[in-house]
DNA sequence: TAGATTGTTAATCGATTAACAATC
DNA sequence: TAGATTGTTAATCGATTAACAATC
């Protein structure tokens, strides 16, 4: 296996890609794919899915293409989906709630282990078998459970603050709804955001650019 | 200007990211920027800014820069920011509620019109002045409002019956939350996907990377 | 063994960066 | 005019695709 750390962003974003269809495929009750079919199904080519899996060491057999179950098994390891990371979300808002509830961490890598927000009006409500918690109890509570990473779904203007609060408690990855840029003030922290309103332009763009061509 | 087609899509994605630092920049009385100046701030380089720019005909002046107020007002409208395109959000579920509170649609170049779910117990349900309705009744709201878009916050398996209907009401434009994979069935259909899965998932493997390298 | 399909190297393509002449 | 900064061309870099020898 080659250093990961020279594994670019665009391999990395595919490889989430990889396992939801590597587990569709499973579903069907599909044992063995080759490149080339899990390039059509995909809509890739099949030289880009052997060049990807090829940097993590590649787990095919000439002659035969790829087991299943094994390649998924793979991937999930190289993702660290069997880690179960300890994630809390801040911000117990419209999305945040719906956040907890829509997503079934444990099948992505992480557990939900609490839920905070500084708005009196939201603490002590049940989510998702947990108690939204004030924010002012985030020390002790990541003193006891020492959780990994924080789903951020704040306003911007709480950003900084409420970072610098959750780096000083020991958690350095974010995932991030918010506007605010966590890498600007901290650029050790890995983040992934989710920027819902861009996404939204880029649909506009791409709707308006449509209409133009007509 | 060039021709607006042959713009490739990581120029696209950088649009409303432009557009959100020009937004601050203005509320921070910022008359003018340059090229230099926005790079640091944005964490791109200068030649990459003024490069994106010239797609769309340039919107400099040498020696000056950019009119901050000037240039936000010109990437609104190459994005379409002041269409206001009728959209309509299909599935009331956690996440599709969220959405419809959360984001402030008139900003982003669309007007929610209308909500959808198939499930009785959420049709009559107030959210945001509208009133969840009957998925039967899509058909004669289409005729009468012809919205031009649909946010899909719906489940996987519903995906492709859903999508049919709505492309039959003459909907083609997507901003899909599901899993479905539109395009797959609809190649002309407009998508812009949002996977939550695959970006925690990508979350997850930079937190496992990262820790494989202490 | 022959056929299939990988792993991997080489070629191509496109995006980013650097450089600089044009010009405000 | 001199200084600043763009618009644009050229160079570099990296990612994707093609090709093919290795091998199951």
């Amino acid at each position: 296996m080659k250093d990961e750390h020279s594994i670019s962003k665009s391999v990395i974003g595919r490889l989430p890609r990889y396992y939801r269809f590597l587990g569709m495929l499973q579903a069907e009750g599909c044992e063995r794919i080759s490149s080339g079919e899990l390039s059509e199904r995909m809509g890739l080519t099949a030289s880009q899915i052997r060049q990807d899996f090829n940097h993590f060491g590649g787990f095919g057999q000439q002659g035969y293409g790829y087991n299943v179950a094994q390649l998924k098994e793979n991937i999930g390891r190289i993702i660290g989906i069997d880690k179960y990371y300890k994630i809390i979300l801040v911000g117990a808002g419209n999305l945040g709630r719906a956040i907890a509830q829509h997503l079934d961490f444990s099948k992505k890598g992480f557990q939900l282990v609490g839920i905070f927000d500084s708005d009196e009006k939201l603490t002590g409500l049940g989510i998702n078998n947990l108690v939204v918690r004030s924010f002012d109890d985030i020390d002790s509570f990541c003193t006891q459970m020492k959780p990994t990473a924080a789903i951020l779904c704040i306003p911007e203007y709480a950003g900084k603050n409420v970072t610098e609060k959750l780096i000083e408690c020991d958690i350095h990855c974010f995932w991030n709804f918010s506007h605010y840029n966590i890498n600007e003030d901290f650029p050790d922290a890995i983040v992934e955001n989710v920027h819902l309103n861009d996404s939204l332009m880029t649909l506009c763009y791409n709707i308006t650019n449509s209409e133009d061509a007509k």
